[in-house]
RNA sequence: GCCCUCGUAGCUCAGAGGAUAGAGCAGGAGCCUUCUAAUCUCUUGGUCGCAGGUUCGAUUCCUGCCGGGGGCACCA
């Protein structure tokens, strides 16, 4: 019996309580449907293997006292098949208990659905989904900020696509405008053995790159400076957005769609560029004015404290003509639903960003989401030999592995602030939660292993033998990875698979340390070892399956 | 000044309006001739920052205050 199934069965008893009041002449002021039945799993595992608020929920509109409620549902509920015990607590709960094979069943079910189980339809259907994240400027190499943007962003991709999701990972190369002059003009400058310019990029990593363009482009210093300086500035974007590339396919973030905030300023043979036309199209919307020469947005329309100016008086376009564009290209491209997630460094942008989602036409609420993400730091984290006071993305991969650093990333929600244990990210005990996943997970392989070596093998599944407390407790877990895919998906937590994650390895190491699979001795192998090793694999495969929402490997052995 | 965010055990943090507020670590006490003791068992530890409000019920929602972090531009 699935969470599924007890979901219905309860919907039906309930139902058919509410049709009995009915004809006994009350007045029901509400029809329960089966998606305001919610089951969870008690905190307590003395108070069952399920509970439902549903008697609280529905007393009140059905005319009696939850507790009198929550004894006819349990009256009803009792005689289903699977359900061993139900009992009305405290206010109303109903807490349910399921036979041994009912639940048991379950440890088959995994293992036949492999990489599926836990994937859900719960997000499927709707709007395509932009999931933007990083879009760091291409002018150096990415820190640990865009490391949790990279962990985070990925993860919660992940998980709305096993929810159902159709979502498209974007990045947004900052590569027009001030930043890629002055990144142009230090570029050149160490090339030309100058100091860095005033206002221009320091580190190591600037005279490298200069080094590089050099060696490609000889005749550099030789062009005259404007000339020299643009191509510095391209030869050097280009290794530079190589190299950031390659830093988050080392991570395992792959970004679906790279766009070019050029292409956004570039001019058509009729004279316009994507900008001017996005200005016009928010001109139709009512949310443009004029004041002198320049242009504003009336963004105080959506919250913001002020108008933001979009073109200057003197012809040229802010920062914010550029994500106008952006948005609205986002949109053309058939992407209904914008995410975006922001350092807490870009929180002002919020109100700008809801301001065009509005002035687009769009609804600012239901389209357009930004997450905003605290800032994190790690303790006595050496700062990048080459890019001056900055943590290097690299450098962390390599010092505390892309598996300890995804995982811990995306183990707190975004808007907590972050510091990491490098010490505890490199233990190899309890106190690291990553390692106490994977090694759980090399547990289960390690059994299978020596299971295959002793002839238990999985030919018979007799559910009913699964009765021992730590297996009630672990096949409880088990079977909630749907449910918190969905809610995860549906909060934009990631955070949430990991500390699920956290919680089924916990019950495998107790349920290992009191069930054996493998036979005692001279022991004859039997029905129990041969089902204990479909629990066995249906464990291995719920931390797999949760592992790979977060990015981070399964080992089979540690 | 205004905006965002956080405040829960000694530490790091979970907690979608429900039960006696949880986990890991740290502290204390235990279990190894048999699948990885890297695990497991028991145990100490709380004014959920403070004060109001909404609710049958608030750590959770609302308001104010206190404290930490981040941010305010015809900047990029």
């Amino acid at each position: 019996m699935t969470p599924a199934d007890l979901t219905r069965a309860i919907f039906v008893s309930v139902s058919e309580i509410a049709e009995q009041r009915r004809a006994a002449g009350v007045q029901i002021s509400t029809t329960p449907s089966l998606d305001e039945i919610v089951l969870e799993r008690p905190r307590m595992r003395e108070h069952g293997d399920w509970a439902t608020n549903a008697a609280m929920r529905f007393g009140k509109a059905f005319g009696m006292p939850p507790r009198d409620l929550a004894a006819a549902i349990a009256e009803s509920l009792g005689s289903v098949p699977g359900v061993s015990a139900v009992d009305v607590a405290g206010p109303g709960f109903l807490n349910v208990r399921l036979d041994a094979a009912a639940a048991g069943a379950l440890a088959k079910t995994i293992v036949e659905a492999g990489a599926a189980y836990g994937r859900t339809s719960a997000l499927a259907g709707g709007q395509r989904i932009n999931l933007e994240f990083v879009s760091a400027n291409p002018t150096g190499p990415l820190h640990i900020g865009h490391t949790r943007w990279a962990a985070l962003g990925d993860a919660l991709a992940r998980v709305l696509r096993a929810a159902g999701a159709d979502v498209a990972n974007e990045y947004y190369i900052n590569d027009a405008g001030e930043q890629m002059h002055r990144f142009a003009e230090s570029v050149y400058a160490a090339a030309a053995g100058e100091p860095t310019p005033e206002g221009g990029y320091p580190g190591s990593y600037i005279a490298d790159l200069a080094a590089r363009v050099l060696e490609r482009e000889p005749g550099l210093l030789a062009l005259p400076r404007p000339e020299g300086t643009t191509l510095a500035r391209e030869i050097a974007y280009e290794i530079q957005l190589a190299e950031i590339r390659d830093s988050l396919e080392r991570f395992r973030v792959h970004f679906d769609v790279w766009t070019s905030e050029r292409r956004l300023h570039a001019v058509d043979a009729d004279g316009t560029s994507e900008i001017d036309r996005s200005i016009a199209r928010l001109r139709v919307q009512g949310h443009v004015f004029d004041d002198g020469d320049a242009v504003w947005v009336r963004t105080t329309d959506f919250g913001d404290d002020k108008d933001r100016v979009i073109r200057k008086s003197d012809g040229q376009f802010t920062y914010f003509a550029a994500d106008a564009a952006y948005y609205l290209d986002k949109g053309d491209r058939g992407f209904g639903h914008k995410i975006y997630l922001l350092g807490a460094d870009h929180h002002g942008y919020v109100h700008r960003l809801k301001a065009l989602a509005g002035a687009a036409g769009d609804d600012p609420a239901r389209d357009l989401e930004v997450l905003i993400g605290q800032l994190v730091d790690v303790d006595g984290a050496r700062l990048s030999k080459r890019a001056g006071n900055i943590i290097e993305m690299n450098d962390l991969m390599e010092w505390l592995g892309v598996d300890a650093l995804r995982y811990t990333l995306a183990r707190y929600p975004a808007d907590s602030p972050l510091s990491l244990n490098p010490a505890q990210l490199r233990s190899r005990t309890n106190d690291n939660p990553v390692f106490t996943v994977q090694y759980a997970h090399a547990r289960t392989c390690a059994v299978a292993r020596n299971a295959a070596d002793a002839g238990v093998d999985r030919s018979t599944f007799a559910p009913e033998l699964l009765g021992h407390e730590t297996e009630a407790a672990l096949l409880g877990a088990l079977s909630d990875l749907p449910r918190v895919v969905a809610h995860a998906a549906e909060l934009r937590e990631p955070h949430r698979v990991a500390r699920y994650l956290e919680e089924v390895a916990s019950l495998y190491h107790k349920w290992y340390d009191s069930c054996r699979v493998m036979p005692f001795g001279d022991e004859v192998v039997g029905d129990l070892h041969r089902t204990r090793l479909w629990l066995n694999d249906a464990a291995g495969q719920t931390i797999r399956n949760g592992l790979e929402l977060l990015g981070v490997s399964a080992p089979e052995r540690m």
